[in-house]
DNA sequence: TCGGATGTTGTTAGCGTTAACAATCAAGTG
DNA sequence: CACTTGATTGTTAACGCTAACAACATCCGA
């Protein structure tokens, strides 16, 4: 039991002292040397143990340079993808050994991004995971020269860095060319805002499966990810009468759509079918439960880390680009025409 | 423009050199040292500028004994509670200087909540922030001796720490006497899991309410959060004849019991009122939109980090307990008998 | 028995910064 | 004009750790 009095926390040189070695000696005991007699570590693991001693790894990263800490850079973790996402860097960084840093950026611009980056770059960061998932902070990463390892998540073709994403393209195909199978004339989108990246990738992939379905792709309309977002453009489709099947870009606001199909008397799925994108928790009991894609953002957080571990320890390597498949997960809210 | 060649980042000495000063001259233009000639500190400042000159904090914490980041330890931080909280403590942290180092728990045992800590003070933070929702976790905070202040969010009684939270109570009072208001007989609850502190200040006002209206209190139902525990509840109250008014313990379970009452036939709010609690973006979209009560997760993370860097800066205080107070939130999911 | 390889420990010198103190210089005071 | 005062700068010594090298004992084979 340390005492609890204005005493300093015990150092090596306290710990050398107690077991009657050098602090050399207590550093190779902590460090795991193998050239330690059993009889002295087990000596100065009694002396860390009555001293209470802790290692200060403050001077540990003076003088090693690493912190053994890594960054991260994310947009608004209140969202349920970003947050899975950083949550799932944050368990896999524990798991190899790393602290996690973390920086949630409120406004989307560069020089955000920029300022984030510096900041962690300052305080001695090991590596920076970006999760970049808009145009703009993806771009921040062109002009980023600072010497530290980084990884983008969703970072599109981020020129330098190492990319781990998931493939949006594919997964608007998924939930476009199901409705299709459905027997659909066509699809419409409630798509997510211009410059996020993974809301392009979703309209990409809209696109290319009513392309090669030959059919017309009616006008997108625009959402902002938000559940009253969704609700504005369910009212306009409401108010269309050759809607049968709609696609949109993220489960939020699909709910926003159902409950403005709700208000305007059209059911789903017997008029409408709707598909959603994440298979966030709550869409299994939206009314009625969504069909969506699902995106392992769990998975993703974990590459992250491989690849920047691998960067880390592995010294220089190729950049790597790794592409997490998104699954499609059938609910009610669609059913053949 | 630094050069990107292999040679090493510029430290102190080498601005000093290039301004022709002294490194503490530097440092001294650096820590804003009033007495600096202005001619000398555009000079050293020039010469920071040519050279790319970063600090390294690293240095900096060791003799300073600050590192200015701060330590949050979490549970589950993609549930909207905790992740809203965590991303108020992240930016009150900045705004008011301080890097944030975040722990999310996996698991909820003591151990858990130990390691984390410690793990954070051997990183050498200045101070933690332990959103403490469970009592195991809350408990924990009780061995607690490490010498880096501390403050629990949400972490009821807890003995030595300064608490900040939402008094649960209340808002168990106000959704209780909501429905009661409305003429309803009696009132159900769909309770949280047992060892959540949240859960057991919801159930202590819902009941408070109940026993001062001199109504009995029926058996509370068990859940876990989750939409599907809600689900599962909703579906045993929905086979009950007299249940007309439950307030439940979260949205997302109150999402669950609208689902299982929508399967079963049940009309919202012609037959039963149903109240939820948070108040998440999405349930204003619910069918029906959700009468709620709101929690301001945002208030709760900047007042913990005001009290957190009042200790950190004002030296030994009082400990402190700040309480939030919840709001009522009406929408269409409850009305009058 | 000796030279060299190997195992074990100690000594010394940083890492890049701030703190404490000393030194210098100009300005004001009696 | 000598003498204190305050502003400005430099010098030196930590902070607590690891790296590099030196020192010594021990063991092996020739």
């Amino acid at each position: 039991m340390g005492s609890t009095l204005g005493r300093r926390l015990p150092v090596m040189a306290d710990v050398a002292k107690e077991a009657g070695v050098s602090h050399q000696t207590v550093s190779r005991v902590l460090n795991d040397h193998p050239n330690v007699r059993s009889e002295t570590r087990t000596r100065v693991l009694e002396a860390i143990d009555k001293l209470g001693y802790r290692r200060n790894l403050v001077a540990r990263a003076l003088v090693t340079k690493h912190s053994r800490t890594l960054g991260v850079v994310s947009f608004d973790t209140t969202l349920y993808g970003p947050a899975s996402t950083v949550y799932g860097i944050e368990q896999a960084a524990r798991a190899a050994g790393y602290f996690v840093s973390i920086v949630s950026l409120k406004s989307i611009d560069r020089a955000g991004v920029r300022d984030a980056l510096d900041y962690l770059a300052d305080q001695g960061v090991d590596g920076i995971v970006v999760v970049a998932p808009q145009r703009s902070a993806a771009e921040a990463l062109a002009d980023l020269p600072l010497g530290v390892p980084t990884v983008a998540v969703e970072g599109g073709e981020a020129g330098e860095v190492s990319v781990v994403c998931v493939d949006q393209v594919a997964g608007g195909r998924l939930a476009t060319e199901h409705l299709l199978s459905l027997g659909h004339e066509t699809v419409w989108h409630v798509r997510g805002p211009s410059d996020w990246l993974e809301a392009e990738g979703r309209v990409a992939g809209w696109r290319a499966a009513l392309e090669e379905a030959g059919r017309e792709a009616p006008r997108p309309l625009a959402g902002d990810w938000s559940p009253r977002s969704g609700y504005e453009a369910g009212r306009s489709l409401a108010s269309m009468r050759n809607v049968t099947a709609v696609f949109v870009a993220n489960d939020q606001m699909a709910l926003g759509v159902l409950r403005a199909f709700t208000e305007q008397g059209v059911r789903v799925p017997e008029q409408v079918s709707v598909v959603g994108f994440d298979d966030i928790p709550e869409s299994e009991f939206f009314s009625p439960p969504l069909t969506t894609i699902r995106q392992d953002f769990d998975a993703v957080g974990r590459h992250s880390i491989e690849v920047l571990v691998r960067q880390l320890e592995g010294g220089p390597q190729e950049r790597e680009r790794l592409v997490v498949p998104p699954t499609f997960v059938a609910r009610v809210s669609t059913t053949r025409v």
